[in-house]
DNA sequence: TTTTTTGCCTAACAACCGTTAGACAAAAAT
DNA sequence: ATTTTTGTCTAACGGTTGTTAGGCAAAAAA
């Protein structure tokens, strides 16, 4: 071989796509940065890939079903509807802190799909936005949640675990089950209906 | 002049490139595509304009000092820590609603500004930020807000107000004031300490 | 009326883009 | 030992990008 121990496998090149992709937008990463992270010629890539597309298209869907997965997970397992929502939430975010590039590239970038795969990817993001919605619900057919607007909840708390993707630092000192602690707490806060055994008000 | 009447300004370059910008990000819009919508030629933009970096700076950066402004004005007038959330919620949503277009560019496109504006970008982000901040604190003196962590709190309410922009339809039935208002009674259980007079749990 | 300014135009530039074709050496399979 | 497959390379393509130079007619100023 040319040189020294290259042998590129197309994860690494996702990752590395990824990267780039998250730091400079996918328009503005070319398939020639990619390469050059990786010590290669840009058209070496395309023994590995078809097109720029697929990149995007393999990250985008496989963080989608990462996301879908493990709703599903909690919608089998747990019963209580809080329980559920501060699973569900955990597991996000977990799959969001686990792989910030590759979710920062599934929240922001996804819109670079090629038309024929972005309908695709909405309805998957839609119906991870209503297995959420149905977790709601549920709360509130158990009389555990407020009548709010389900929908207005739900993108509110959607919203708020997905903008852990611009802060969160894996060397800080939040550790991902922590952040889904507040949130769930912020949120259930929120949510709950108000008992009698939430008051602590001490005049 | 050349053709029919045209005579284009600076400001109406400026609301086409955010529309795009919008819609297929700062760098897969080209000056030709801009030039293009105003039934010019892209050679013709430079004549208003210095480049296409400028364009991203002034929608940046006006925006930026709206919210800033905003903030500033329900600093300057309100005192009840609620109320001023809530204002500021309002003002929030009032100025994403009213311009969709820069506001989208203002919350997803800032990445593509030039280095050397991208620290004062970012500065007059922290500033609007830590301002949501000192409203928290005060309601934490004022003992009408539960003591969670405040840098948390303000990441959440602004990250649901900041979704708004994805969702907004101004043809829709949601009207700004009521989409601030269902976010601040949201954001505000999450928030509040729970008094007797929040019961309203009737078995 | 003459001069100056304004606002557009055409033409062109160098740089960069994604992608393809074809060569070639190392590795694997036969 | 020979053939096939794999993974890279160089070279080049047609197209697009932001931007500049210079021209020219209409409008404004003198």
């Amino acid at each position: 071989m040319g040189d020294h121990l290259k042998n590129i496998n197309k994860d690494q090149i996702v990752a590395v796509a990824a990267g780039l992709f998250r730091q400079k937008g996918y328009a503005s990463s070319s398939m020639r940065d990619i390469a050059s992270v990786l010590h290669i010629e840009a058209a070496s890539l395309y023994h590995h890939i078809k097109n720029k597309d697929e990149i995007l298209e393999i990250i985008c869907f496989s963080m989608a079903k990462r996301f879908l997965d493990s709703i599903a997970e909690v919608n089998d397992i747990y019963f209580n509807a809080e329980e559920k929502l501060r699973k569900a939430i955990l597991f996000h975010v977990e799959i969001i802190t686990e792989d910030i590039d590759k979710s920062a590239v599934f929240l922001r970038e996804w819109r670079s799909l090629p038309d024929a795969f972005l309908k695709d990817f909405l309805q998957l993001r839609n119906r991870y936005e209503s297995e959420f919605t149905s977790i709601i619900e549920n709360g509130i057919e158990e009389d555990l949640f407020e009548t709010t607007d389900k929908k207005f909840a739900v993108l509110s708390i959607l919203s708020s675990v997905n903008w852990i993707n611009e802060w969160y630092d894996a060397a800080g000192k939040m550790k991902p089950d922590e952040i889904a602690q507040r949130i769930s707490d912020f949120v259930l806060g929120g949510l709950r209906k108000k008992l009698v055994t939430d008051i602590n008000y001490k005049p």
